[in-house]
DNA sequence: TGCGTTCTAGAATATTCGCTT
DNA sequence: GAAGCGAATATTCTAGAACGC
């Protein structure tokens, strides 16, 4: 891949350009993601710029599309592994979540909807079904691991409240 | 039914109140749904006053939950056929959206019933071992995160006794 | 279907506005098409009023996918049958030419070019690749689980350090 | 339980770019 | 300034899913 994507790359430039601005979107502290501080100055003011738009909710849209995660539960603070300030290099390594729905769902629809078809024979539908069994314990364990995460947050912000401004204890990742 | 959901209820006093606060928001010229024309105060204003948030975006995801349809490109304008200005007594009959359980688990369940048939090729029995395998890893990434929560969990306590009783680790972790 | 798609319902407000604007464009004479006569003026006045940018040859992408025709050598002329004059209703009947690729995935795409006793061992291929990428999805997990591990250890260590010599966060944690 | 709040994803349309003819 | 199309990204509207009360 040669650039970073479209919209990655405007959102860094976004950071980037700092200043004044920073009232109203910056990065945090550590660098490792960024805070829209003031929504509605950021969606009449800087997403007009940017994009062909002012909704805040699409700049949230395309944000989890590209992997983004709001990783505070009173700011709109997002991170993604790859998006560090002055990283400008990793950038190329954000893209977008493939809607691959992975050949298989997709597949049980159409058969569900045409069963009469009997285009596979019996044992490929058990490996069809089992393969799909693991496929929705494997959405456990993520479900599992993003909850657990979450608890790593929210341990993370009570600490920084109580402890005050000293935040150390802000993710790091 | 006996009376309205609470929030078609609340939606309807806040265009019932109208007043001053019609610049903000306010029925459509026909009554048949709302405007809002102001999406930032109705937020900041508004939304407090009635619900526990000022988000509207989790305001639209209710308005979504019970129907409401966007009506127009430019505005922030919703309609429900059930929603009219004067006609009070329609309101209970908006109700929130079933979730259907898709016709997908039924499709699954369907087939899980199925005998195994005894014959396999070679490259379904290959197959059969690689499901195995994937299976097995997927247990041993099962208790990796077990003993992770376990870890928290402990962290949790220790902080709670040295922080002594302000018990907000407890209470949020 | 309940209403027109919104291009074929702005552009038909376009050519309904008509007046002065009709030098810039307008209806054909037979009412069975719409003359572009002034791309320029066209581009920059008329489209961001509608659109959400300002180029001619995106106006004419969109033509396209709805399936109008440029009918005329020397103009910029279009038709398309269900787009006449004076007959609104029949805007509903214009829809976007694709409408299944989503629909049909790899599975079918195979099959659909296969006889039976081929759309087996697609199967079964479909299936190997399934279970590869149940095999890198869950090393994405470990990832994502080792990752979540160092952060949980800097939490602890940063907690040590700001608690002072407490140890009781690195013997339990 | 049902409802509300939050965060993320699905799905359809829209915009851009580049290829084919 | 030829015309039309495929594909990737962008924008919009709605829904899924988890969780708390």
């Amino acid at each position: 891949m040669r650039c970073p994507a479209p919209f990655i790359l405007k959102l860094y430039e976004i950071l980037e350009e700092g200043h004044d601005r920073n009232r109203i979107v910056s990065w945090n502290k550590e660098g490792t993601g960024f805070v829209v501080w003031l929504p509605d100055e950021f969606s009449e003011l800087l997403l007009p710029r940017y994009f062909k738009h002012n909704n805040f909710s699409s700049f949230i849209r395309q944000l989890n599309t590209y992997g983004f995660k709001k990783c505070a539960t009173n700011r709109w603070e997002f991170q993604h592994c790859k998006f560090q300030n002055g990283n400008r290099h990793l950038l190329q390594e954000i893209t977008r979540k493939k809607c691959e729905p992975s050949v298989f769902p997709a597949f049980l629809k159409a058969s569900s909807s045409e069963p009469v078809c009997g285009v596979v024979d019996e044992s490929s539908d058990l490996l069809l079904q089992e393969n799909e069994n693991l496929r929705r314990e494997k959405l456990e364990l993520q479900m599992q691991i993003d909850q657990y995460k979450s608890l790593h947050m929210k341990l993370s912000d009570s600490l920084s409240q109580y402890l005050g401004n000293q935040n150390q204890f802000r993710r790091t990742c």
